[in-house]
DNA sequence: TGACAATATGTCAAATATGACATAATGTCA
DNA sequence: TGACATTATGTCATATTTGACATATTGTCA
């Protein structure tokens, strides 16, 4: 799988219709930069998740959620904001640091 | 000044109205976690935008805006999103990294 | 001081995000 | 396979965010 097509399988991951690759070079790169961190802090929320043996549903009482909006918040989806998933991030205990860190993660070295 | 009135200083300076010392106490700690992280990013802009010798009209032009957001933007309003900040950077060439590692500064080194 | 540039604050209609619900899809295990 | 748990998707009313405008405040320089 070329490096391009698994940027796309990410983007259309998070909700984006990516109809054709004309499309998809169409993205600027701050959306492209914008869709890549969201995903960063998404993955970063699943992980940390299921590290801790937690359901969505158990997750989201935590947080006075929704199942389903968690959901939305791991796939990266467009009706989810990075305060979400930062507010979240920190309710699961989580630094500053931690989050900076993952944030300055390449493809190649991501958790 | 002490540590805590220099943090409370801070945060009233993003709209939060901290009436007195318990209330500032009041304050959860992901709510703070999320507060210093707002403004971290701010200051990341502020600064940047400061370097280009832009005005906050000029900046607002470039993205789309109005001079009063890029105001509140900058100060970490309530009515500012994170996710409006991270477009905003995106849109003066910061990359993820130097977000990642603006967000890693502690107080004693933040830029 | 006053004139002007730059930044901050208050407000509002329109745009976007949110939790919740229903239900679909996927996974697991007997 | 089927029963059950978990996750994903679609939708909607409500809440929050956004750009814009007016106006106030602060800064600079003659």
């Amino acid at each position: 799988m070329s490096m391009k097509a698994a940027k796309r399988k990410k983007l259309e991951a998070t909700g984006w219709k990516v109809g054709n690759a004309a499309d998809f070079l169409g993205l600027s790169k701050e959306e492209v930069a914008y869709l890549e961190l969201k995903l960063k802090l998404a993955t970063q929320l699943k992980n940390l998740r299921l590290k801790r043996h937690l359901t969505q549903s158990d997750f989201a009482k935590r947080i006075d959620s929704s199942q389903s909006r968690v959901a939305k918040m791991e796939t990266g989806d467009r009706s989810v904001s990075i305060d979400l998933l930062v507010k979240s991030l920190f309710a699961l205990g989580v630094t500053s640091k931690d989050i900076g860190k993952a944030i300055t993660q390449t493809k190649s070295n991501a958790a």
